[in-house]
DNA sequence: TGTAGTGTACTATGATACGTAATACAGTTA
DNA sequence: TAACTGTATTACGTATCATAGTACACTACA
């Protein structure tokens, strides 16, 4: 379900927030839908119930998921209400890598196609992760 | 020249190495322009020269730039030869943020205009005349 | 009611990264 | 020679990450 590299230079609870804010918005994971307790994911990961535990403070702190204290974890529903402060923040993000992406050579029709590609997958559904090289595969 | 926030998750370094790559992708640093030396640019920021030779060789790695022992460090030739290794990991960083924009609401034509807009100002030449749209992004 | 499963909180420890500081060496330029 | 470049090394303090262990509060269920 998740591959985690314990050797990247990005934390281990980061690399958990970025995939499961990923299976939330392309809503693999639906609303309200349990997720794993901390403990049960640390045991499979074979990592720490704290980091499990500090990646979902994190999402509920960003408002993908909401937690209950002796319930379980659960995913959000999704407001699609705009939060100016975060758009701001992603599209800063944007400007950076779609200028190195350009800088690399990779055409402006290309990246249109890559948004669309996106937008077919976000609320839509299926989508496969091709990803990088290591480690642990669960 | 540049703003750095000390206090930032982010490391100082990085963040050097994010703004002197604007600038270079942007061509406001030309083609073999040479850059503050380590030291200079260490007391202009009151950072440590240490930490500016660690943005240094971490933009030669990347081939940004290039050093010559004791004259100084210079903008690399835009080479725009695709880079696959580099082009996947971008496009990996694009996706992420991609999702999460659309996700937020902003609208396929909005992210498209912003395309546009970078491209206006990467690479293509014509384009020193900053005064209107461009607006130094960072 | 008891028990197992949830989330949550706290302390402690080791490893690693960051940034500073000081020093040294090598090469270039005037 | 003197002053400037890049580069390398060691040491130190601090912060973050991840683990480990323990504890507490709440919920669900037999």
């Amino acid at each position: 379900m998740f591959e985690l590299d314990v050797r990247s230079r990005k934390p281990i609870y980061e690399q958990l927030v970025d995939k499961l804010k990923e299976l939330i918005i392309t809503e693999i994971l639906k609303t309200d839908e349990q997720l794993p307790s901390v403990r049960s994911l640390a045991q499979e990961l074979t990592i720490n119930p704290n980091t499990i535990q500090k990646a979902y403070r994190e999402l509920e702190n960003q408002g993908y998921i909401y937690s209950i204290k002796g319930k379980g974890s659960f995913v959000s529903p999704a407001t699609h209400q705009p939060n100016t402060e975060k758009i701001v923040k992603v599209k800063k993000e944007l400007t950076k890598y779609l200028s190195e992406a350009l800088f690399l050579g990779v055409s402006t029709a290309e990246l249109i196609d890559l948004i669309k590609e996106i937008e077919a997958n976000v609320g839509g559904g299926m989508l496969n992760d091709e990803d990088e090289s290591s480690e642990k595969m669960l």
